[in-house]
DNA sequence: CTTCGTTTGCCCACTTTTCCCCACGTTTTA
DNA sequence: TAAAACGTGGGGAAAAGTGGGCAAACGAAG
């Protein structure tokens, strides 16, 4: 079973490159996905979870999505990392996510997401563990 | 599977020749499909894409859509770039889209757009990400 | 019919960005 | 303890985007 998890801390180079875990690039396979998320961070599907995800978009009339469309496909790209295992991350994507040079990687089941260091730091210390406890409750977990 | 995705920003000399990515000339092969759409943008259509999306049009009986066939037929053309991946804007179609200098070519799936990048930054500012969430939320995404 | 001026298409050249490869140091594995 | 794998940094080659020039084609005016 494929599985992304554990969180990975790396460095984006001064040519935005960045280090994807040997781990992940073992489920994901030559070529991945990055796409945005409507959070402030990136998200890596294998073409698979990708195909999955997307289609849901795609088959909605542009009448409806046309904005979604318009906010995800612009900001996905199809990575290769090079020979060592890293991929660019564009100045828009880059932007979009906040990152600068400290990164974190995290995975999160079906995909794994891109986070800068510091809005993933923030976001570990506001967690409403009170809020996760009520919600395990009603999922009966 | 073909997908037009990532943003692009070229610049229209003062030919009115703009670049088309090379990705996407990829995907369009020697010639396609240039119409212009409601919003003040174009859009890039493979044969095969404009096929299915004019057929639709065409089915539709005068009575009903005289009108919307005489907004985009006119203004539909069957672009060739030069040996340098340009084509040539004609002036009706500028118009339309408000293209000065600076143009933005977005991949959204199943198609392409130009926009000005005036027009695409500033619809980029005001999208609702709230209301996105939503519908994300009813996909079960 | 000729001439002039504009437009159109093709080609060349420059600049920037992207891609690919090699090398070093640290960490993990056998 | 040696060997392999992994993350990081940088240099050189190739490709892509941009701008300008030249010549053929076209149309209007003389």
């Amino acid at each position: 079973m494929e599985l992304f998890c554990r969180e990975y801390r790396y460095s984006l180079d001064a040519k935005n490159r960045l280090a994807i875990p040997a781990k992940y690039r073992e489920i994901l396979g030559e070529t991945f996905i990055i796409t945005r998320k409507l959070d402030p961070c990136l998200a890596i599907y294998t073409h698979e979870e990708w195909q999955k995800y997307s289609d849901k978009i795609k088959a909605l009339p542009d009448s409806v999505a046309m904005e979604l469309k318009e906010f995800i496909f612009p900001k996905t790209l199809v990575a290769e990392p090079d020979s060592q295992g890293r991929v660019i991350i564009p100045g828009d994507l880059k932007d979009h996510a906040q990152l600068d040079k400290n990164a974190v990687i995290i995975g999160v089941g079906d995909h794994a997401q891109i986070w800068s260091e510091a809005l993933w730091e923030e976001r570990e210390k506001k967690r409403d563990l009170a809020s996760l406890r009520e919600l395990m409750r009603q999922l009966g977990l």
